[in-house]
DNA sequence: TTGACATAGTGTCACCAGTACACTATATGT
DNA sequence: ACATATAGTGTACTGGTGACACTATGTCAA
């Protein structure tokens, strides 16, 4: 079946920067792609919007049917449709970034045999299409979002000590942080929780664990905040 | 001539939430329809994305073709793509926001007769499609925006009074500002020139003049900065 | 010309948050 | 028991924020 329009219409399309966040590194995303254009080269996972399903909706139906990852924290980012972006047609694609816990989710072969793997984030292959300059965009605006909002409770474990919290802030601002200085901060928002336990085996002092406050945070999340650090 | 694919496709469009800054209200402009859907309701500028233009040449036309306006400051907002939010068809729209000097801009008759006209944003009419959502978000992105970004720039005229610009915070963030710490703090970012000029015709005594160190500013605008208030 | 008016323009002090900085505590492993 | 590796803790300085009230200068009208 086809279908026939008055003028020429653009493809729309949706794709996904999913952020993980690995013992000492920000990790992106990605699947290797099994067709043309750009065969064999990585890019963001994505694909077309449906008729009769919303863009959010999108999204997270191609990220769950490329990644195997579902219950996301996702957000969209912008709009991209420059001319020529895509070789076949006009293509017009709405980014969105996720951020996810990197060991709760084994990320699962693609349903059509691509591959799809964790890169860092400031080292990543080449990528088909424009998708070095979403990419681009979508860290800038984790960078910034992360002064503004606490970002934990979407990356790290239920549970984690506060030198995981703080590394977490190390890795995405990409400078080093004084110790004293962040547990003093971090610890005067009143969302973190602290616990009768302490981490397993390892070679030296266990530390406290923690965890969030999910009322006190996402009260928070929508207040806005300011977390300069 | 026709257009044929083999999936359906959705319109795409872009709407315009355009800001102006008043004496003493911040107002949005809007131009009446002239057909269905919602024939005479009030609706942000706006139209579809020709497939040989970019997004944001699509805003910048249509805001021209339908208000006049050309130069205005313009950015990207949020795309939305609900079901049903078009009630002929599955339509797609990238909103944008713009900021305008209201003195500048005599806005035109729009090319098909339809009105446009100045409304203050706290008190709009109500409006087509989901147009109030739209115009909610980007007053909320404009209050954010000012924290972290001088907007004056956009907004006023080339020489304004100390005072001008301070009631200009005080109509965007709605509420009002401390005479002496504003002036400290604005004067403190060093982006306004001291001018030999004062306000003319005014009844009582008149106001010294500044402007915009454009060099300066741009370059505060691209560092980021804090400007809580 | 003078007095009423309307807005311009100016400084200080108290408080809090951000920052720099170094040592002790506690667990493991040999 | 000792080496090692990380956890955990407090203080002093400084700069920015916020609260606060009076004088200066022009217009206008009586």
């Amino acid at each position: 079946m086809s279908h026939t329009y008055d003028y020429p219409r653009a493809a729309l399309t949706v794709d996904c920067v999913v952020f993980g966040l690995d013992e000492d590194d920000l990790k992106v995303l990605l699947i290797q792609r099994g067709q043309e254009p750009f065969v064999g080269r990585w890019a963001l996972p994505g694909g077309f919007v449906h008729i009769d399903e919303t863009i959010d909706q999108a999204a997270r139906r191609e990220l769950h049917e490329e990644t195997g990852l579902s219950r996301v924290y996702l957000e969209q980012l912008y709009t991209v449709g420059d001319l020529g972006r895509d070789p076949r047609e006009r293509v017009v694609t709405v980014a969105y970034y996720a951020l996810v816990r990197l060991g709760d989710h084994r990320v699962q072969a693609a349903t059509d045999a691509r591959n799809a793997a964790w890169f860092a984030v400031d080292d990543p292959p080449r990528l088909a299409f424009d998708h070095d300059a979403i990419l681009a965009l979508a860290l800038a605006r984790l960078q910034g979002k992360v002064r503004y909002q606490p970002l934990g409770f979407e990356l790290l474990p239920p549970k984690f000590s506060l030198t995981r919290l703080q590394r977490m802030y190390e890795i995405i601002l990409e400078r080093s942080l004084d110790k004293r200085n962040f547990r003093k901060k971090v610890l005067s928002l009143g969302i973190l929780e602290e616990l009768d336990e302490v981490e397993q085996d390892v070679a030296h002092r266990a530390a406290r664990l923690y965890r969030f406050d999910e009322r006190t945070y996402r009260q928070l999340v929508k207040d806005g905040f300011n977390f300069e650090l």
